[in-house]
DNA sequence: AATGAATGAGTATTCATTCAT
DNA sequence: CATGAATGAATACTCATTCAT
């Protein structure tokens, strides 16, 4: 039977099913059974159906933020070659993530308080990270500096989320938007 | 009692309830309750709550895609000063439907092929008419023409749509963004 | 189909079955079944199955209350009647209502405050109207005065208790023990 | 680590929480964990969470049972005097076995014809234990003659089960009614 | 002897939907 | 048109019990 622990098993078809139908039409047994164990299993290792939930909406948050905090380091880059890796870094978070960037979008409109701070504290770090590499194409003379550092980073980063709307770049063929992006973000659209 | 139609009564509760709570945490006599009505008189304008959902969807899309063709017809304005417009026109919409806005957000990720066709001929709608601008523009000579309208119509919506992601700009001042964001897609961020 | 109202169904087949089986050993669907009704239902009269538990428990109690305090108005009797009149309600009433007086010996078990102190409230009616009597039965001498009331009362209503005990008279000829309890209580067992 | 034997503290577990919250509402888990073993082990000493139960109804039982015998044989006691002895035996057995007596209170209630027959043997020897001492007292010429012995045992072991009903004497001062409680069986209360 | 991960039957409760009135 | 009592399929979660280690 299976190598994997149980727990990742689990995990992994909980991915699978909470992308593909979304949380409310994912069953904890359908889980259990995809993931070739108990039911009861799932509950051993998750507090309830909507921790197994968070729990992988959280670590793929953190995931990225940890990314972006790695080239935020990496002093020999300019700060637009560190804007195009950001935007890298996400498409691509996209397209290989697919199913838990599906899950983030559902979880932003979830309610329940429950982790809407932690998801708030994720998010604010993610702005601030860009920001600061924003922050530092003004100083190097590379961005335009009338303009709220804040303000860009929410944009793109809005303009990313958006890029993995289901409805919007069907998630497919990502990759290949990066430098679309990233030149409209520099030189904008103008003649 | 209401001087309002009880059915629009029922579809103001619905608004209200679907967009704080989201689809599924909202129960259909919650929404006869807070109408003040039978929750059999739900039933009775709505074949199901699923329909209810939907009917309040898709209307609120075909209004802004009747504003957005519009304004594609008014000859006298330039490429730019439609893109403005539009630009405006969403992220009015944002604000005044805020509500409706946050439903649509959460239409996007509820899966369930219904009315998944119909969500994606008025947002194939939506992308051409904004390509059909941009096209217009780069005739015009307004925007730069080696980039494929499709494309940056896909950006731009994605973009306005992060706009509303309640974790991006809190859906509040929407407003005082339109300069930003025309702006940065206009011009770029470079120096 | 059945005159009765459902509701009444439902808590007839509660009384039925909570008092055979137990609280916990009596399933939500065994009492919709056999009061022939929907699960649903069952949940339309009573918000839990504790909340129907205990609804049952405390009409039962209130009943017996109520008939105690129409004894002691009626001043035609005198004490020792009275008391004999109280035997006689008690041990008719487990006798009649069996199946609620072992609800109630189980429901003095259970744990959970929800309605403990509810349950406090009546039993010290009960002690209350009791020691009353007794009191009546000092001041008029047939009752020896060097004795509290209230431990009396407790003492008697705990024989009472006692006797309905599924393991002392099995509940069965009740109240050919009338007599019995009565005599010792008063008389005592010296010769 | 602990010294007593891992059955011991299991048992002593088991009697704390079984009283504390009774039967269903005290999960095997928690027993293993307030005794420090793992819940595994609590199997490895008892068949089932239901033998555990009545293992410990069984002994308390039998060990008052027990004491009843001894006193039976104290032959230079008189019937009263071994009347009063019974008293302050079972009073006592309930102050300070309060947790056993709340549990043998609502294994009184439990069904499952398991132990059923077992619990009827027991508690039918404490009877016939009691009716000896009665008729003792009769013969003697203490007691008076023209009532049922058995018929008295019951009445008396009725009136003390009931005085460790929690809603009664509520468990505590128990030892200073011994007298009360003699006293009015032995004269009643007529003055 | 002892452990604790794994199991899965069992159950209270919810809620969209229906329909007699 | 409107009501709300009644339904019952659906589901998250519990917990006694087992067994490989």
């Amino acid at each position: 039977m299976g190598q994997e622990s149980k727990q990742k098993q689990v995990i992994a078809a909980a991915i699978e099913l909470f992308s593909k139908q979304g949380y409310h039409d994912t069953v904890v047994s359908e889980i259990a059974d995809r993931a070739g164990v108990a039911k009861g299993t799932v509950y051993w290792y998750f507090d309830s159906k909507e921790k197994l939930f968070w729990e992988i909406i959280v670590s793929g948050i953190e995931s990225i933020n940890q990314q972006l905090e790695k080239l935020l380091e990496q002093n020999q880059l300019t700060a637009l070659e560190k804007l195009k890796e950001v935007i890298n870094l996400y498409l691509d978070f996209f397209k290989t993530g697919k199913e838990t960037a599906k899950m983030m979008q559902e979880s932003s409109v979830k309610p329940g308080q429950y982790f809407h701070d932690e998801m708030d504290k994720l998010r604010t770090a993610a702005v601030n990270n860009l920001a600061e590499i924003i922050k530092e194409g003004q100083t190097d003379g590379q961005f335009v500096e009338d303009i709220d550092s804040q303000e860009v980073a929410n944009f793109i980063l809005g303009a990313l989320a958006g890029s993995y709307n289901p409805h919007v770049y069907q998630l497919e063929n990502v990759e290949e938007k990066v430098d679309l992006v990233l030149n409209i973000i520099v030189n904008g659209i103008s003649a």
